[in-house]
DNA sequence: CGCGGTTGCGCAACCGACTGCGTACTGCGA
DNA sequence: TCGCAGTACGCAGTCGGTTGCGCAACCGCG
């Protein structure tokens, strides 16, 4: 493997000094058309490629940023990291993954490495699950940083409006007769949970109905095993509602049907199901899942454009970018 | 925002020079116990983390490795992706990803410039849809680099015994009394599959059964939506097979499965199904999927290992790992 | 007391790219 | 022909680490 060509050895070529390469190849003015043009021709034949930790190392830039996220297993996650790393290639970043499921044993320290690394610009924060100490960590983090789901008021946020998505959706059960409501959500994520139970509630509340408490149950992680519990919990239930809104997402929903059909339940006639998130996947379980849809390729371009944003200018105001959900209607419900 | 902690700012505090100080957190010799007690003292309270770039450019390595991936949303290819990041964590390394999907506009240009970029100390290939001229391009990836999945000569291959693995998957459904066995295939990833369909037919001959060609179906893609197709094409055949074994993965046999029962099939009465590569998901689906699963951890780490052996080492012989898959046995069969 | 060998650490030269400042050269007008 | 403005480029330092070389202090031993 020959050694890779740098700046000084196109210099010598072109018998300037790697200073004026440099200006040359960043497009800096006063430079003669002449060698202009020599060093350029010179940096083409040879496949020239400035090297990343060099320039990162005076510029303080590495042109990529991280992202910091839960288990890929859970389908929901998986589609915001596709979602992401499409609107980042595009302008010529790097997405760098900081897994926290695989880091689960020194995530104690897993912020301040990131930010002491140096090897990100910037960072998009999708983790749902966040207790006051992680927040009090967030904040140590001196990084660019754009929060993906959760809304907090002094670092950027890309989020849905969850109350207004879970109130929809709440409607259509309603407007299909349903007048009692299953609700399963989450003990993680009480920001995110929270407001989308405050809209199913501010439906049933127009509707002059009541919420029974032993109506809502919390799963304690946001997988389809989960869910089960949750189906076996509504399968023991005295008296079951006839809707089941499954706000945990659509994983869990997954989790829930196979259970609810395994225990001989038809979906939707003896308990209509609806998910929230509007994964590809939900359109493949059977029976075809009716969910609320979040536009993640939308979120992903504005938590990009913040990120960059603030990566130019670190104090400028904070900003919370908020997004409509939409209900597909399937067949689940 | 206040200045990192640099080597340097470490050497004052302990009265040495910078030298000193990389010595001992390099853990060289020849540093008395009580200086070197004391720097790592002062380096843990001051929560040192060394610059990366700083790093890279004297020692020519970035201390991060690229994965190249396809869609992120078909749950395998997380599932790769999990598996690899738990093992690349432990390691120091990072990942940085590059996303075939998301760069589909110059996916021509990918690996050049990958290779180019400098970014990264080595590259994970899973990609399996490879043809002639994808073969091409890499060979100019003068990258160490380990094939997830694939087998190829030249180059470090972590792969499953594909045909094994159909071969007991197939006898299993014999054994239950089948004769007529639906292979669903794929158009991509031709090595991959052409084994898994050497490996059934293997079965089949050695249970001196025929195997029709109308029982082979090739979907055009990876995706629950291409099951959904191939459930369709076998339910409009004259002569249907009594059991399907989905060798495309478990997420076209999730569209197989949802389609089948849209049909009024009933599963397994109907139709046995098994599908490859043993998700989570195929355990949360209605049935409960009876598959062939793939040992993803243990692949990971043996491309993980593989790949910084060669990072150390270029030009040892080329080696490929192969795991053997495991029988799950679930409901659908 | 002097010698050779070890241990502990400082000095300074890098790695490759960027940048502020200084200077040589150019051409033009007087 | 001289002076001046402006252009074109070199010099040397910087970023944060790593590393080879060498010096000094210490050891035990004769």
């Amino acid at each position: 493997m020959q050694k890779r060509i740098t700046i000084k050895d196109l210099a010598r070529m072109a018998n300037v000094t790697a200073a004026t390469v440099s200006m040359v190849l960043n497009g800096k003015n006063s430079i003669s058309e002449a060698t202009r043009k020599k060093i350029l021709a010179l940096a083409e034949l040879h496949q020239y490629v400035p090297n990343i930790s060099a320039r990162g190392l005076v510029k303080a830039r590495t042109n990529s940023i991280g992202i910091i996220m839960p288990d890929l297993v859970e389908p929901f996650n998986a589609a915001v990291l596709r979602a992401i790393s499409t609107s980042v290639m595009p302008t010529g970043y790097r997405l760098l993954l900081y897994d926290v499921f695989a880091s689960a044993n020194w995530e104690k320290t897993l912020y301040h490495r990131i930010s002491s690394e140096g090897r990100v610009d910037g960072i998009i924060h999708k983790a749902l699950e966040m207790t006051e100490c992680d927040l009090k960590r967030l904040e140590t983090l001196q990084l660019p940083m754009v929060v993906f789901e959760n809304e907090l008021s002094w670092v950027d946020c890309v989020a849905v409006d969850n109350e207004e998505g879970a109130y929809l959706a709440t409607q259509y059960l309603l407007s299909k007769g349903h007048k009692q409501i299953g609700l399963i959500g989450c003990d993680m994520a009480s920001q995110v949970i929270a407001a989308r139970v405050t809209g199913a509630k501010r439906a049933l509340r127009e509707a002059d109905l009541p919420f029974e408490v032993q109506h809502y149950f919390s799963t304690k992680s946001f997988t389809a095993n989960a869910g089960m519990a949750a189906a076996d919990y509504f399968h023991g239930l005295p008296n079951q509602p006839t809707a089941l809104f499954v706000i945990a997402g659509d994983y869990v929903a997954c989790g829930v049907l196979a259970r609810l059909r395994k225990l001989d339940y038809e979906i939707p006639r003896d308990f209509a199901v609806i998910g929230f998130d509007g994964l590809e996947l939900s359109s493949f379980l059977y029976p075809q899942l009716t969910t609320v849809q979040q536009p993640l390729d939308k979120m992903a371009d504005a938590a990009i454009e913040l990120l960059l944003q603030r990566i130019e200018e670190r104090d400028k105001p904070t900003e919370i970018r908020k997004f409509k959900t939409s209900l597909i209607i399937r067949e689940s419900a």
